[in-house]
DNA sequence: GTCTATATAACGATAGAC
DNA sequence: GTCTATCGTTATATAGAC
C-alpha cells in the first residue's frame, strides 16, 4: 500500500499543471498568444465549467453562466474555444490523456499479479480523488458527446477495464488467483472504483477516506480472488 | 435462485400498468378526463421522454423534440404536465414508488440472511432490467432536480442501501457472515447493482444475461462474506 | 486581450380555433 | 381533447469599440 500523500506528491496534478497540458493540446484553437495569460484564464474557465456542470449539468450551463462564474466576458471566452460543444470535447480529451498516462506509470512491470492489482486500484482511486471534478464530468457528460466521441469514450472505458482484466488473467494463469471470469470481475471492480467519485457525498458523510476505501476494496478483491490451493500465501 | 422469467410474470410492469400508476399518482395535475385516453397518450409521452433523455439528456430535450417523438402537439403535451420541470419530478417519483414496493415484496421475512441477500440482489437486478429506461433516467437526471427533490433522491439511495446493510448486519450477528463493515459492503454492492443498468452496452456486447450477472454477483458476495468458522455451510 | 452590444435562432409556455 | 399560431425570453455566437 502506497499512501495517498506519497502518490499526490509524485504525480504533479495542480490546476496550473493541468491547464498547461490543456493549452498545449489545443494550441491551434486558442487565440491567446501569451502562454501565461492563457493558462491563468484557462484555470478560471475550466474550474467554473466543472463547478457549474457538476451542479446542473453541462447542457444546462449557459455560456452566460460561465462568463459570470469565470469573471470573463462572452467575447473573451470565445477566444479560448470556438463553440460550447468544442469545449466539451476538449475537457473530455484531457481527462483521458492524463488517466492513461498516470495509470500506466504507477504499475510496476516486475510486480506479482496481486501486487499489480493493488497498485492499479490505488492509482485509479487516488487519481480520481485528485481530479474528482474531471472524472465526474467525463462520466456524466459522456452522453452529450458526438457519436464519434462517444465511441472513443466507450473504448477508453474498455481499455482501462482491460488493464484490470489482464492482471487478473495473469494471476489466474500463474496460480495466484482462482479461476473466475476475468472480464466480469474487472467490470464489477471498475463499477466500484467509479462509485468513489460518483457519490462523494456518501463517503464524506461517513468519514471514509480514499485510503480506507482503497484498503477495503483491495481486501475484498484479495478475498474474492484468493486461490485456496496456492502453495504460498502471497499477501498479508 | 428465482429465474428472471418467473420474476417478470409475478410482477406486472407493462407500459400500460406503469402509466396507469403514473396517472393515478398525478390525477389532479393531468387535465384529461377519460382514463383510457390519458393512459394511451402517457405511454407515448413517457416512452418518448425516456428515449430522448437517454440519448441526449433531459435538459437537452426540448418540448418540441418531445412533441415530434410522441406525435402530440405542444398544446396537447401541456395538458399532461404544467411544466417541463414538473414532468421530471413526476417521472422520478414513479421510479421510487415502484422500486420500494417491489423490493420489499420480494424478500421473504423468514429466510436466512444469505438467502435474503440473494433475493434482494435478484429483485434489484431483475427490476432494473424490466424498467431499465426508468432506472437510467433516475440516476442520470438526479442532478437536474430541485434541491428538495435531490435530498429525497439521496434518501432513497441510502434507504435501499440500508436494506442491504441490514441483511449483512443480521448475517454477521447470526454467524453466517464474517465480520466486515456492513455499510461499506452494501455501498459497493449497490455500485455493482447499478452498473447493470448504467452500462447495458457493455454486458449486451459480451452476451452476459441478467441471470448470469445475478449469479456472478451473488457468488461474489457469498465468497466475500463466507464465515470460515461457521458450523454449517449455508449454501451450495 | 477584453469589453459591450447585438444578430439570429430556439426555447418554454399559452391563447384561442376547431 | 387536440391543434396551430404566437408571445416573451433566453440561448449561442459574433462584430467592432477600446
Amino acid at each position: 500500500m502506497k499512501g495517498f500523500q506519497i502518490f499526490k506528491d509524485s504525480v504533479n496534478l495542480s490546476s496550473e499543471q493541468i491547464c498547461t497540458d490543456f493549452l498545449n493540446a489545443n494550441r491551434e484553437q486558442i487565440r491567446i498568444k501569451k502562454d501565461e495569460t492563457a493558462v491563468r484564464n484557462l484555470v478560471k474557465i475550466l474550474d467554473a465549467t466543472l463547478a457549474i456542470s457538476s451542479s446542473k449539468g453541462f447542457q444546462a450551463m449557459s455560456v452566460r453562466d460561465l462568463s459570470r462564474e469565470a469573471n470573463l466576458s462572452m467575447g473573451a471566452l470565445y477566444s479560448y474555444f470556438k463553440s460550447k460543444e468544442e469545449l466539451l470535447e476538449m475537457i473530455r480529451n484531457l481527462g483521458c490523456r492524463i488517466m492513461n498516462r498516470v495509470l500506466a506509470g504507477e504499475i510496476q512491470p516486475d510486480a506479482s499479479p496481486p501486487e499489480k492489482l493493488a497498485q492499479a486500484i490505488e492509482a485509479h482511486l487516488y487519481m480520481s480523488e485528485l481530479m474528482m471534478p474531471w472524472f465526474y464530468f467525463n462520466y456524466m457528460e459522456a452522453k452529450n458527446l458526438s457519436k464519434e466521441e462517444q465511441k472513443k469514450a466507450i473504448e477508453m472505458e474498455l481499455h482501462t477495464e482491460g488493464l484490470f482484466a489482464g492482471i487478473i488473467k495473469d494471476g489466474i494463469n500463474k496460480g495466484f488467483f482462482r479461476d473466475v471470469d476475468p472480464n466480469l470481475t474487472a467490470a464489477l471492480l471498475k463499477a466500484m472504483l467509479q462509485d468513489w467519485y460518483l457519490k462523494p457525498w456518501k463517503y464524506q458523510k461517513r468519514s471514509v477516506s480514499v485510503e480506507d476505501y482503497a484498503r477495503f476494496l483491495i481486501g475484498m478483491m484479495d478475498h474474492f480472488l484468493k486461490n485456496p490451493h496456492a502453495r504460498d500465501g502471497h499477501n498479508e
